[in-house]
DNA sequence: CTGTGTGCAAACACTTTGCAGGTGT
DNA sequence: ACACCTGCAAAGTGTTTGCACACAG
């Protein structure tokens, strides 16, 4: 039942209604959200300023990640469990679909990339829009 | 000389000041640019709407394309000759210096990415992000 | 001359900040 | 009780649109 409740305590948060209806989002849905789309997704009744500040706590936790859209605006999806505030990998693959507009998590590595030397790679990001297997 | 003009012609686009300036600033600087980057090169006697008119126009024509940078904004970077308006191919990978801010086209292609059936990718963008040669 | 590009003003959308009051622990 | 969240209002930033005029071809 009520598992953001004690998500929210694991990430040292405390439990309120709204983090509890956004991250309710977040674990109902299994691809990435806009805040736009959270705003349709979360009872009205939650202010837009709560859910921008609520986005930024839990990136700053490590509960969330953000994902690229592939047009400038910014997603977020759920950091698995391997993430923790300090450490994070989530170097998979985010597919976004053209007809659904869905973006998801892949659970696919990106391959180890080859720079010229000099490069120091902290951070990486790999979007392949297309159409999804739901859609195609 | 003067070879925006001639670029421009190329592409069937009408030759002004305002375009040959913003294609200037493209040729001159090796790396990609925002909005923002091109408001401060490009003399300050052109209109803000012009800069994103035309960042457009360039767009439909396939002159440039654009390049996520991390952060939810959008920069652009000149395609290659390659690049016609019908037929785009820049699946190479971007970096962005977290110190320099820079955000640069690498000569490295993008490693074929084998995804769950059913996907059909379209466009692919990788963005790493991390510190750069000349910053290292 | 004709159609397209440009500048200006205004509208629109998105995000952040300050402050007063409410809520979780 | 205290610190932290939340809502509201307002400011800040980025982007788009409508219209009249200017300019390239």
């Amino acid at each position: 039942m009520n598992s953001s409740f004690r998500i929210l305590k694991d990430f040292k948060l405390r439990s309120t209604p709204g983090r509890a209806a956004i991250l309710d989002a977040f674990l109902t849905h299994n691809y990435a959200l806009s805040h736009g789309d959270l705003e349709k997704e979360v009872p009205a009744t939650f202010d837009r300023v709560t859910v921008y500040r609520t986005l930024k706590t839990f990136l700053d936790k490590g509960l969330i990640h953000k994902v690229l859209d592939g047009e400038g605006g910014m997603k977020y999806a759920l950091c698995n469990e391997a993430c923790t505030t300090a450490n994070h990998h989530h170097d998979h693959v985010h597919f976004k679909c053209t007809k659904c507009g869905q973006t998801n998590c892949l659970q696919v590595e990106i391959p180890e990339i080859k720079l010229p030397k000099g490069y120091q790679p902290r951070e990486i990001n790999l979007l392949i829009q297309g159409v999804c297997g739901t859609c195609g």
